[in-house]
DNA sequence: GATGAATGAGGATTCATTCAT
DNA sequence: GATGAATGAATCCTCATTCAT
């Protein structure tokens, strides 16, 4: 459908101008008047790129939810080395960084279940973060690093809930992420995930 | 302006319908319209209750929060009685529980700055959660049987974010609160508190 | 319908609020919630004392219209005695006091169409000020004070008007009534009326 | 940005339509909804050429300003020339055809302070009739045509709230405006500016 | 490829009015 | 006599979307 240089140009700085608006102003406020101008294009440009709306924003969710996988990726292959605690928090620092601009529109997701449904009814999803993490754990423990009475993936969804907690409370008062209560929480978590026997 | 009986159950049935309507149907499907019906009344109706639509929300906010409070205000005094996972046990399991109705309207205020704004401006707000949980903690540091060198309200605000990362998973996939990673949770967190002289 | 001393006051106060609103913020802000919360009672008492909204206006207008008509009435009868020019400054320095409460009711029936039908409606109108103006300065014609070659009615018809005129231009700029412009104009006019031969 | 021909000429019939429907059903009536039928177009046209209804409003008063202006500010020019009741009658009548469009626009804002308000708020207005024919009757007095005992802006005043007087008294009647009166008026009043020296 | 113009559907809110108490 | 509660109809305005240029 795009095809020109200009076009991509313009398809680019929607989905930019999407992601910005979500996290500055809100879902409520991402009406396609408001998009458009922050894109510097008219409202009937979106419908060029889009077939509604939805798409565009789905896009907008696609796109950062690709850097954030290409970061979680590599994951699975640093178990075994330096420590977990130190893998993790690496992890999980450049995920908050990058949740900045996508739990917004994660949230958006969240609290509307017509959005919801949309995605859901998208085509075989891509594995996510939860994957990759458990996948590192899983290897931990199979080294001998973690203890052996856990799941692996459950644990990768408690620490990325606890994440997301951190990131969404951290919205709330609109300044930046709090990298102490991650640090916090990985000192816990990590603790508690210890084999008993090198007690 | 003595409100009636049939006045005060009008109000608190638009209270539990905006309540029903976000839960089921998200925030953006919560229009004046859509509330009204749910409630069985006019739309007018809603404005002979509250001011606007904002605090018709807010008071639906406010009364889900009350008995949440009332809930987590018992919690520090079982300091030192059965077992930490067990009370932290029993109050999360039933705070998810609650959050079933608290968790999307608090996700609609988190996604939306224009909500955000207007509840920050409300006058002071009691202590919540975090602070009854911070409490607990620190008393049960102060008995010994918690990590000397961590810091109790930092550890609530861990334990409540992940509690809200679950529950707000939980919310995507539609189902009921998954109780298993609520106890998964609990059992590496806490686990990781424990003093390790008593190790 | 209203025959309670308790009644007719609640009646009175309608009536009185009803001026004023209309006086102090127009036609359009006197809604029958404003107006009841300015009379002190419930919008459900209006309809106790009125039909509709567009009685209790009506009765509003017919209040200060009589008290107008008190005065002027008075007017023939001065026919001969002092001078026309003192006549009637008294006249109309008093018709513009009375105006204040007046004009904006009038204001509202001459800017909106369906009212002027409604009042139209109403059964045989008694005399207003145009009549006993005519009636004076006709008197004063007889008595030779006056121009015979001019219509009576038609110079009361101009002079009220210009009253009107200074009176709604006073109303834009919300101060008191322009006391100078009225004797500018009553100068100029009876200058205008005295007969050539006095010259 | 660049408005097409076809916008400029909705432009114009909104602000035709507006001028209609408040001259024949009053401002009372002139909502979106009739002003956008009359005009042809839908409700939300409106918006995409005036940011609310009140810019549309005042659009339409300033568009009939302009041609009343534009007749008043040749008026200076002609002092000197023909009779000065000549002067004034082709003004005036021509001010009370213009006025029948224009007098319905000045009594909305004459009736709602909170129009005169916003009117207020304009930025610097352009000169208006009261200062044209302000000059005008300046230059005659100079001329030694009228009286030097009176002030030409109180005249000019009174002369415009005469005929404003004149024009809304017959908006009451929904006829055609009243020549006649006008002439009596001029009459009377020019009469009464004469110098006396000259009689 | 881009956009000004236009709009149907719907959103929050207000109004005059009715009725049970 | 008075009023709290309730509402149908209407108000201004916004939104996502289409279409001719």
């Amino acid at each position: 459908m795009t095809t020109t240089e200009r076009g991509a140009r313009t398809r680019a700085r929607l989905i930019e101008a999407t992601t910005a608006v979500v996290r500055d102003q809100g879902y409520a406020a991402a009406t396609t008047r408001t998009i458009a101008a922050a894109a510097g294009v008219s409202e009937a440009t979106i419908y060029r790129h889009f077939p509604d709306k939805t798409a565009l924003f789905f896009a907008a969710v696609v796109e950062r939810h690709t850097s954030v996988i290409a970061w979680m990726a590599e994951l699975p292959d640093r178990a075994g080395t330096a420590t977990i605690t130190e893998n993790l928090a690496e992890s999980l620092h450049q995920l908050a960084v990058l949740g900045a601009d996508l739990a917004p529109l994660e949230l958006a997701i969240l609290g509307d279940p017509e959005l919801a449904r949309r995605r859901n009814e998208s085509e075989g999803l891509p594995p996510g973060p939860p994957t990759y993490l458990g996948a590192y754990l899983r290897a931990e423990q199979a080294l001998g690093r973690i203890r052996t009475d856990v799941e692996p993936d459950e644990i990768a969804l408690v620490l990325l809930a606890t994440l997301f907690g951190i990131v969404a409370g951290n919205i709330a008062t609109a300044g930046p992420v709090d990298t102490t209560l991650i640090d916090t929480a990985l000192d816990v978590i990590t603790s508690g995930l210890v084999p008993s026997s090198a007690i």
